[in-house]
DNA sequence: CGACTCCTTGAGGTAATTCAACTTGTGTGG
DNA sequence: CCACACAAGTTGAATTACCTCAAGGAGTCG
């Protein structure tokens, strides 16, 4: 299936827009369409492709896989998000679908064809490396020194900011995006470790918890100490 | 002082590398040529200034410091490497020389104006910023979940891939480009640990070690086990 | 030689993991 | 509609891996 810039429901905030009319038509003929299920895998490790697309509705995790099997969240991406390694011989990571998730899909010879012919595309595709590039790292600070109660509390406030609009307002209730496995993994933590410091966040009066994934921000500012 | 690329010791694999002559020396006529000490600081978090640089000759760090002060190494530059968060309104990390260090500075305003004007310098960054990406996930994955023996041992692989010329080959015989405290930030980890760990692949034979920072592998393979 | 930094080693404490049991919610089929 | 199975989450007890604190060794500079 074609691309249909008009609907595309991330038509001004994904990569693409920058273009003109006109230029995004030209690259909307190279882009395909796809529907993923929820756990439905998009590009796999491994493999020699080199495509690329734009998440326009869902959400996608990068997972790095190692020979024990143990899986590990190395990135969520958002509705306008890109994903995809075109430059590698192969492809390190898999994409997978969190939730039913549609992507407008790029081979990577059509996407490096455009990036040479739209400066103003590469340069929206570097600006949104250096933006992932960031999440990484700061992915990277939290994992690696801090508490468990420091990487829990962080996770969730970087839910709540994600689940409001504007990226710098918190939402003060919110559905919990992932399984505690999933955060589990995301914050090099075990299921366990993640469920004791929710409850500890719920004891000290900085959360309140209202079912399995419901979260309401008591406290946020206690939340951002715990953080530290 | 300006920049000279004809006696630029990686104006071969330098994302510039993919200009033209000309243009290369147009570019030229906006980049400076700086020369830091060891532990100068190129770029001081929290500046709004967003210039980037190419890394001529030595080596740097990214580092981030939290409110504790406690300072964490997110990437490690090697000679050809680009740095510089051109995008945000302020800069996230400081990037400090590990060693007396050369760079080619630009103002991130010319960047920008050479990005736009040559698709395929934005094409030779992008496929960098995506390089970087990866060097932070491989970081990450290393860093959250596996056990000091194994972050101690993939960090020494590390190094001896990057001391030997080829990026596939390993240097059986290398000095440590880091302290044992920079390798502790690395790693997540404290000195002590670090330490302990390097006797510990002594004792099992999977590297030798030869004063304070030489290293000679003698047991790869299992290096390689370790790391897992 | 002394002062300094970097590194190593040991002993003890602690936070997170592991293992295991139990609860809760959800969907399926009799 | 209830019974059952299954997945997700919670909680407890014991273990372990790493950290903290402390002392000492090794190389370097004045």
């Amino acid at each position: 299936m074609t691309v249909a810039c008009a609907e595309c429901p991330v038509r001004d905030q994904a990569a693409c827009a920058v273009l003109s009319a006109d230029e995004r038509a030209a690259l909307a003929q190279a882009g395909r369409h796809k529907r993923y299920d929820a756990g439905e895998t998009v590009f796999a490790a491994g493999a020699s492709l080199r495509d690329c697309a734009t998440l326009t509705s869902g959400a996608l995790k990068v997972v790095d896989l190692d020979r024990n099997g143990t899986e590990r969240i190395l990135s969520l991406v958002h509705p306008a998000g890109f994903v995809g390694e075109m430059f590698g011989p192969f492809v390190h990571h898999d994409v997978v679908a969190l939730t039913e998730s549609e992507l407008c899909v790029f081979e990577g010879a059509a996407m490096e064809a455009a990036i040479e012919r739209y400066p103003a595309l590469a340069k929206a595709l570097l600006r949104r490396a250096h933006e992932d590039l960031h999440a990484s790292r700061t992915l990277q600070v939290l994992s690696a020194r801090s508490s468990a109660e420091a990487r829990v509390s962080a996770l969730v406030l970087a839910f709540a900011q994600g689940a409001s609009q504007s990226p710098c307002h918190l939402a003060e209730r919110f559905e919990l995006p992932l399984t505690r496995g999933e955060m589990a993994q995301m914050a090099g933590l075990t299921i366990e470790t993640v469920s004791r410091q929710l409850t500890a966040l719920e004891r000290q009066g900085a959360i309140r918890r209202e079912g399995r994934r419901g979260i309401v921000l008591c406290d946020p500012a206690l939340l951002s100490v715990l953080a530290d």
